[in-house]
Formats: C-alpha cells, structure tokens, sequence
DNA sequence: ATGAAAGCGCTAACAG
DNA sequence: CTGTTAGCGCTTTCAT
C-alpha cells in the first residue's frame, strides 16, 4: 500500500506536507505543492479513509435506510439524497430495513461504528433510534416522523392529499368508497386512513370499519385486501389504496373481476410506472419523492455541519390530479 | 468514545483482553471473557470500525454498483445480494453509477480508499475498473461482463431468450418485427438484438434496420423509438423491447396510437410490477434477477476468502413465457 | 491464559 | 511555509 510517507519520500519533503496538499490547504508553496501531487500520481496513492477517519473521528459517508428498496417511492427519495449528498463530496450508503426495527438497528449500530458522519432514515413502526441518536449522530427522518424521538423530519402532507383524492371519487359519483391502506402504526398508513376518513365524515358519511383493510404495503396485500372487499354482502364501488404497491394489487383484482375502472373508482395513493398502464379514470397522487429526499439531505448535511437548535419538522403538499 | 482502555479498565484486565473477547477468540477464560461483556454492556462500547480496518486492513463491507437504482431489476438483484452478504456478516454500500464510467470511477476509488471488501458491478459499456482491479480489490460482475478485463461474472442468457421470444412473435403469426433496444456497446443491448435477429434469420427473414431502433434504457426512449417506428411507411406488426423500461414505453406510445396487443405484438424483454396491468398478448421474459445476484455475491464471497485462480464465467438461463 | 508494547496511515499541534 | 512528533482505537506478536 501507498502511504503519505512514500510520497512524501519521493517528492522530498515531509508527510505532513503530503497530507496538507491532500487536504487541500493553502499553506504550501505551490512548487511544492506539485512536486507533491506528481509524485502522489506516479505513485498511485491513494488516501486511506479508514486512517483518516480514526484521526478525525468524521467520514464523508451518509447512510440511507428505507424500509423497502424495491418500492420507486423510496428509490426516487434516495436517488434525491444521493444527488445532494455526491454534490457535498459524500457518498450514500444504502440500506434496505425491510420494515425491521431490528434490521434497522443493526444498520444502525454500524453507523455508529463506522462512523458515517449522518443517516437519513424512513423510520419502521417502533423504531428504536437510540443507539445513533444517544451518540449524536445526526439523523433526519423522512417520510415519517420517528415516534418518541425529536428529529428534523421531512413527510408529505398525506392525511389533506388523501382526504383531496378521497374527495375527487365522491365527485366522481361514488358512493361506497373502500380503503385499503398498510399496517397500525405506520405514519403514512395511518394519515393516509384518517384523509380517507375526513372526506367522508365531510360529506356526512360515517366512515365505515367494514371497508378499511389493513395489509402490508405490497401488490400481493391490495390484491387480497380487494378481492374480500369485493366479496362483500355490500361490495364498494370505489377503492381508495393509500400507496402505490396496493393499487397495483387493487387493480389486478379488479381486473381479474371485470370491475376496472370507471365501473371501480380507483385512487393510487402515489404513482408509479405500473400507472402508466392503468385504465382511464384512475385518481393518481404524485408524491413528492424527489422533494422530500431533496429537503431531508439539505437538513442532514446543515446538521452535519455543526447546526443546533430544536427538531424541525417539515411538510410539503402533494398535487392532487387526474 | 468508549474505547476498549475503557472497557479493560472497568472490568480489570488488559486491553488486548477485551479485543480478544470481541474478536471471538477461544484463549481466554469464560470468567474473564463474561467480566468484559459486562463492562462493554455497561458502557455502551461497540468496536470502532476505523480502528480495525487501519489495524486489519479489511472491512465487512461490499460495494454493489449499478446503472439505474430505479430498475426493478437492479433492486432484485441488489436485494439477491444484500441477502447473501448480510448472511455473512457484510453490510452493503449501493452505488448508483448512471451508466456513467465516470460515476463507476468515482465510486471505485471510493471502494478503494475506504477500503472495502470486494465489489459487484453491472459495468458500464466502457467501465475502467483499473483503479480497483490493478490494486488486487475482488470484483464480480453481475449481468454484464467488464470489456477489457478477465473477471468473474454471473450474465443472463440474453441472446437465447432474445431469440426463443422473438420466435414466440413469429408463431403468433406477427411478420413485421421491430427491435427497440439499448446503446450500442452495452452488453444487454447488443445481446438480445443479436437474439431478435437470430430468430428472424432461422425464419429466413433478412433483419431489417429500418425495424431497429437504439435508444437509452428508459421508458421514454421506448416511447419515442415505438412511435418513429409506427410513422414509418411500412410500420412494424409488433416489437420487440429488449428492457422491461423500454417495454412500457412502448406500450404507452400504442395505447395513444390504439394499438395495444393484440393488434400488435409485444415482447417485454424482463419483467416488472408494469406487466401486471399489461394487456393479455404480451410476451413477458422474466429475468432470473434473484439468481444473479446470489451467485455473485456468493463468487464473491469466495474471492474475498482468498479463491484464486482463472475468472469463472457463469450464464444463467431465461425462461420465456406468456 | 494474559499483558506490554509496537505499530496500521493519517492529522494536528507545536516548533522552527 | 515546513518539519517533528504524538497519538486516534485497535490487533497482534512476543513475553510472561
């Protein structure tokens, strides 16, 4: 391996200077300076992260963890982070939590140790964050806010979009309006089943318990949630799926059952390229992955950088549109 | 930081007592060895990963670089290998390279620097994977070999199933087949137009390139080519989209032309969460994504654990269905 | 079975 | 402006 010593051998002068030229300092005669830089080239050296961040206990690493790599949503969100954090010379280690607070710990606990200097995280149901958050790593939620922990947060405005989408069905004509959303206990389940319920209880109607189902937030979840829906002594004439996984489902159900669109009234709670295809008369909510991946970077990297101060919690509207 | 002086102080013995209590090692006495796992539990201490990639110069750590994070093909893949690696006590670092060689470079020096494990790529069409490669780092390709470089890889059977699928058009009868696919250089692409025109040439078809249309990967790329095809004089009676990206684009430019399948035939070259809503007729490839990435990680795996010898090439079938 | 001590490659005082 | 030097936290001989 290539050490500072080796270059700082052959460019005649000391390690320390090497490790001045490298860190980009002014204090160097240039003529030295590109001595320095020569022989670093000729010699392919390389700085090692692992010396440098055992010297000065920082790394140029942010961690992002989501709950389901494979959903858009959160690959749009991280692709956001990503940009932001390449443009501030960090790189972005992912991590997949799969909804997991003990999967998410463990990514965590190596947070810590390695240390990355920041973690953006769409937090599970019962996140334990303590293990980063005791130590002071800086951690921005995104998506979701963390329950029990006061961190900057960044979401969208689920619960007025859900109850905007659930409102254009009713325009629609609909009368018997489904909901079909993801686990108690995920924020954005939950906001998205409380608009859904909004829009009723303002046009009168009491949101009924019969036509809520609670499934995992997956095709296969909106398929079955939509076919007992569809089972029904008295089946819906409408299915409000609060993401973009269970409308897939909700469609493939209906579909399978002759029902598409317009007979079913249809929102998809976030899109998708799987919309693209969809029948004509599907609501789609575009949510704002980019944005929020965007904000949640900009809030962690102002946190890295030293910021103090109270947990701030931002949230951004959601266009409602056909 | 809690170090191990710490924790050796707390629980009375030496510092390399509690490494080697950390490290697994079997030479030291239960009662001791329980007497540090306290104190490290008191005080909260976790080992610093710096400290011993500095000391061991190796890390728990695997790149995984590919061209599109929002392709759910890649994210089965990376999901396939994040498994295995987790398995083993890996943690993975995901990169997004754009398809850019630049991007792969950067994030391969990174790799380098940090140092990691080893790496799985999906290189790009001109990848320079010198930086990592030359200083000895384990790389694994995974559905694309790396030009230039003998390496492990692990690729689909892309020109066989290009051809059974192109076939499968023809016995329905289609005669007028197009081909939309990828940049020229990028395996994939070259690959499955090589199969489009092998399963032309056995029906003694001469392949037409007014009927082959290059585009980048993307939905859009598949919308624009489709629709040049379908102004042509003499428009195509179906077409082959050698992406599953490629393929919804595709669909989307003849629902707008009205001539979704079955009156035009299609081929969507991989599968997507897009295809569930496809109309009946279309021919899905599924792309053994899972597959790849497990054998990839796992050749990695063995190269990390010192494997030598020549680079093993390993190509998995296609299976070609409605 | 345990401890003492010497670094891994780098940075940051502190001198000069 | 440049060099010397002392660690960062950990692992690993080498003694004991």
């Amino acid at each position: 391996m290539v050490t500072i010593y080796d270059v700082a051998a052959r460019a005649g002068v000391s390690p320390a200077t090497v490790s001045r030229v490298f860190a980009g300092q002014v204090n160097v005669s240039p003529d030295l300076a590109e001595a320095v830089r020569r022989a670093a080239a000729e010699l392919g050296f390389l700085p090692n992260r692992g010396a440098q961040r055992l010297r000065t206990a920082t790394s140029r690493i942010v961690a992002m963890m989501v709950p389901d790599i494979e959903n858009p949503f959160f690959t749009a969100v991280t692709r956001a982070v990503e940009d932001v954090a390449r443009a501030a010379g960090y790189s972005v280690m992912l991590c997949n939590t799969d909804e997991d607070p003990a999967r998410e710990e463990e990514y965590l606990r190596v947070a810590v140790q390695e240390p990355v200097a920041g973690v953006v995280i769409a937090p599970s149901a019962r996140a334990r964050l303590g293990l980063a958050v005791d130590r002071g790593l800086p951690v921005v939620c995104v998506d979701r806010h963390a329950a029990g922990y006061s961190l900057d947060a960044v979401v969208a405005d689920n619960r007025a979009a859900a109850a905007a989408a659930t409102s254009l069905l009713l325009k629609a004509g609909y009368r018997r309006i489904a909901c079909v959303t993801g686990p108690a206990g995920v924020e954005t389940a939950d906001d998205r089943l409380a608009g859904w319920s909004d829009a009723l209880a303002a046009l009168g109607q009491a949101p009924s318990a019969d036509l809520v189902r609670r499934v995992p937030f997956t095709v296969e979840g909106g398929t079955a949630a939509t076919c007992e829906l569809l089972a029904l002594a008295g089946p819906p004439d409408a299915v409000f799926a609060a993401n973009n996984r269970l409308a897939a489902g909700t469609l493939a159900a209906l579909a399978a059952a002759g029902r598409l669109p317009p007979a079913t009234g249809v929102v998809s709670f976030g899109g998708s390229p799987l919309m693209l295809l969809a029948p004509p008369g599907v609501i789609v909510t575009q949510l704002p992955a980019r944005a929020l991946g965007l904000r949640a970077a900009e809030m962690l990297l102002e946190r890295i950088a030293g910021l103090d101060g109270p947990a701030r919690s931002e949230t951004l509207p959601i266009s409602v549109t056909f």
